[in-house]
DNA sequence: AGCACGCCGACT
DNA sequence: GTCGGCGTGCTC
């Protein structure tokens, strides 16, 4: 940067290059930072951009300037722009859109930034005066509470779940004011009552003796107290005084594990999660720029938070699907952990009871340590595995004879039993009895792949589970106009049917993502159900997550789809489901039993995984990945492109292909996308695959800036994908 | 991705 | 005679 008259500017567009910009009227280059934000002017319109670096004044072009700064100090800078630069150029995604994504909502349009200064409440005189006339109850309680002191947010979630309304009537009637806080008090840890066993000692000690960057795949099955590992891992990179960042899937981040964590770290924890205003997110995110919050717990996204003090990363469930986004940059959180635990020196912890075969790989040869959690703690006895053989079983709703004895038997000795089914709705297809018709999506069928719109509420509607498409399900066959239409195969609803109508005495509580909004939900769904006996019938959102202490059976139905899917990665994905499934049942000090019903109780799959367990399972699957060719031992992206009609996309793809052919890498295609059609687009893909992933890159930094510039790149909609989690 | 420019069909 | 369809070209 001889000559540091311009600044580089990384703006929001799909465009794989930084612009030239002049700095503001009456600045110099160099008074503006690398990092800040500043809005300018982009052809016809407005955008924020964020300085990237200060170069020289290029040739032949006239400049625009800079019309305004927008932060007094930057917002990414250090560690996190560096790895934002890295994530960049591994995805091959241009700089401004994965600045974007990882720049909360609220600041990505160039808002001001929130005032973070702690505000809290306080009673005020007349609160004061009338607090002792107030009649027992919330509010009286809330008022009391803030008669002792000022308290934020958090302090009154903490001392009084619910405290928003009555909150809002002291207001209204001018009791409380609003006042500005100091920083958050640090509250002393509460005491670390449990006593960890020697395998948790053991992993907790190998944590906290870490310095530097140190990866460490904490191996436990479900049960065996990966929590508490965590839990003093982060109290004492909270005593070293520095940050810690928890990552969790989607559905885990449950207000159980929040309350576990504060009740155990002593400090705020600030949770990061999709049910939060931008507002409140951009907040948790300069608390912690600001080093302000020590603890952030959250989902994929929370990957992407400041950590100027950071001393630790957490990776719970580390083999989640939830943690690559699938659309945008479509990064991976738990790989992206793993470069900035590399970049900040620190120590990152990836648990789960089902690692990836990724990580396990990498444990394997030595990248990560390995820290297996072998027992579960206290008492409970790991759960009685059995495949129930259905072949030629009549089955009603889907379900044995052997299975309903079973459940009837489990609710009697006043167990709970949860019913697993991975298909929502009430049946799979709708079926003319009369001459074969069946109702298939409009939108995202072709004549080779028609997709079957899914039966719901009771048969009277049809959705399509892929594009969201819904409609009354016809009274009569629009082929032949026979009444004989039929819901064929079971989903979650028809189940919940059956079984209430066959255990009318028993509560019957459906759980999937049509019956239950989202992670509060599910929780309002189990307290219902207490410690009664019952059933519960369910999707993944049952798999994981909350703790189920009442329950002794686990019925699983329809594993067959998963034997024989096509994907690469559909065998450890039903692998880690059915661990984790059965993990469900007999935590407390009940014994467990878990069925799987089956038509081919002889597959491979099952017997390893029922006979060796899901280490076993997955030496297997890896020699046989090996054998293939496939991740981990080989590495893939993946280029789709979908347009109205097949041509452009085929013509977009083979372009691509005759671009990668000058490289020695592995290219299938173009191929019709497993899924060919969906809401009216058609979907063509092309996979790449090389053995060695530098190679692979070499390719893909040659082409990707050429298939932005091909014309056929106009007339299509195109993506990559590297290290997709599916082919799909 | 936006947004403007540009050249052809059914409406006040 | 205009409103508006989306093809194609560009954005420091």
């Amino acid at each position: 940067m001889t000559d540091p008259t311009v600044l580089q500017l990384a703006l929001p567009v799909p465009l794989p290059q930084v612009f030239d910009y002049l700095p503001p009227a009456g600045w110099a280059a160099e008074q503006v930072q690398v990092g800040q934000r500043v809005r300018v002017p982009f052809g016809a319109r407005t955008l924020c951009g964020i300085v990237v670096g200060h170069g020289p004044a290029p040739d032949g072009v006239t400049l625009r300037a800079v019309e305004a700064v927008l932060d007094e100090v930057p917002v990414l800078q250090g560690e996190l722009l560096a790895s934002l630069r890295w994530l960049s150029g591994y995805l091959h995604a241009p700089l401004g859109e994965v600045l974007a994504t990882a720049l909360p909502a609220a600041l990505r349009h160039g808002e001001p930034l929130p005032d973070i200064t702690r505000r809290g409440w306080v009673l005020n005189e007349a609160g004061r005066t009338a607090l002792s006339a107030m009649r027992a109850g919330k509010p009286k309680a809330l008022a009391s509470l803030l008669a002792e002191e000022a308290r934020d947010e958090r302090q009154l979630d903490a001392a009084l779940p619910g405290w928003r309304a009555p909150l809002r009537a002291l207001r209204e009637r001018g009791l409380v004011e609003s006042v500005a806080l100091p920083p958050a008090p640090a509250v002393a840890p509460a005491a670390m009552t449990l006593t960890p066993n020697p395998a948790q000692q053991a992993a907790i000690e190998a944590v906290c003796a870490a310095r530097g960057f140190a990866p460490f795949l904490l191996d436990g099955v479900t049960g065996s107290g990966k929590t508490e590992v965590y839990l003093h891992a982060i109290a004492d990179c909270l005593a070293r005084g520095r940050q810690a960042l928890v990552l969790v899937p989607e559905i885990g981040l449950t207000p159980q594990l929040l309350a576990r964590f504060r009740a155990r770290l002593g400090v705020p924890v600030h949770a990061l999660h999709s049910g939060l205003s931008d507002g409140e997110r951009a907040r948790t995110w300069l608390d912690a720029l600001h080093g302000q919050a020590r603890v952030v717990v959250g989902t994929r996204s929370a990957v992407f938070t400041p950590l100027p003090q950071a001393g630790l990363i957490v990776i719970d469930e580390e083999h989640d699907g939830s943690y690559k986004q699938f659309e945008g940059v479509r990064y991976h959180a738990r790989d992206f952990a793993l470069v900035r635990a590399r970049a900040l020196g620190v120590p990152i912890v990836l648990g789960s009871a089902t690692p990836s075969l990724e990580s396990l790989h990498n444990a394997r040869s030595g990248r990560y340590r390995h820290l297996s959690l072998p027992q579960r703690a206290g008492q409970a006895r790991p759960p009685q595995v059995r495949v129930m053989d259905v072949r030629k079983r009549p089955l009603q709703a889907g379900l044995a004879a052997a299975a309903v004895a079973a459940i009837e038997s489990a609710l009697q000795a006043g167990g709970q039993v949860l019913v697993f089914r991975n298909r929502r709705g009430y049946a799979p297809v709708l079926l003319c009895h009369d001459c074969g018709w069946s109702a298939h999506c409009p939108h995202c069928s072709t004549p080779e792949r028609p997709t079957a719109m899914t039966v719901h509420a009771q048969g009277r509607m049809l959705q399509c589970h892929h594009c969201g498409y819904r409609r009354p399900a016809p009274p009569a066959c629009p082929d032949c106009a026979s009444l004989a239409l039929q819901a064929q195969g079971n989903g979650t609803e028809r189940i919940e049917d059956a079984l209430r109508e066959r255990f009318p005495d028993w509560p019957v509580l459906r759980i999937d993502r049509a019956s239950t909004g989202h992670r509060d939900a599910v929780q309002k769904h189990f307290d219902t159900l207490g410690a009664r006996p019952g059933i519960l019938v369910g999707t993944q959102m049952l798999a994981k997550g909350h703790d189920l202490p009442g329950l002794t059976l686990v019925v699983v139905v329809g594993v067959d789809e998963g034997l024989f899917s096509v994907d690469f990665r559909s065998g450890e994905k039903l692998a880690q489901l059915l661990v984790q499934v059965a993990g469900r049942a007999g935590r407390a000090d009940r014994p467990g039993e878990v069925l799987l019903q089956t038509h081919h109780p002889d597959h491979p799959l099952l017997q390893t995984l029922l006979v060796g367990g899901y280490h076993a399972w997955a030496e297997a699957e890896l020699a046989q990945r090996q054998a293939a060719g496939l991740p981990p031992f080989a590495h893939l992206a993946l280029l789709r492109a979908q347009a109205r009609q097949q041509d452009p996309a085929r013509a977009f793809l083979q372009r691509a292909k005759d671009l990668l052919a000058a490289h020695a890498i592995e290219v299938a295609g173009p191929l019709p996308a497993p899924m060919p059609r969906r809401a009216g687009q058609v979907r063509m893909q092309l996979v790449l695959v090389s053995p060695q992933r530098p190679r692979l890159h070499r390719a893909l930094a040659a082409v990707v800036p050429a298939l932005y510039a091909a014309p056929e790149a106009r007339r299509v909609r195109w993506s990559l994908d590297v290290d997709p989690a599916d082919l799909y």
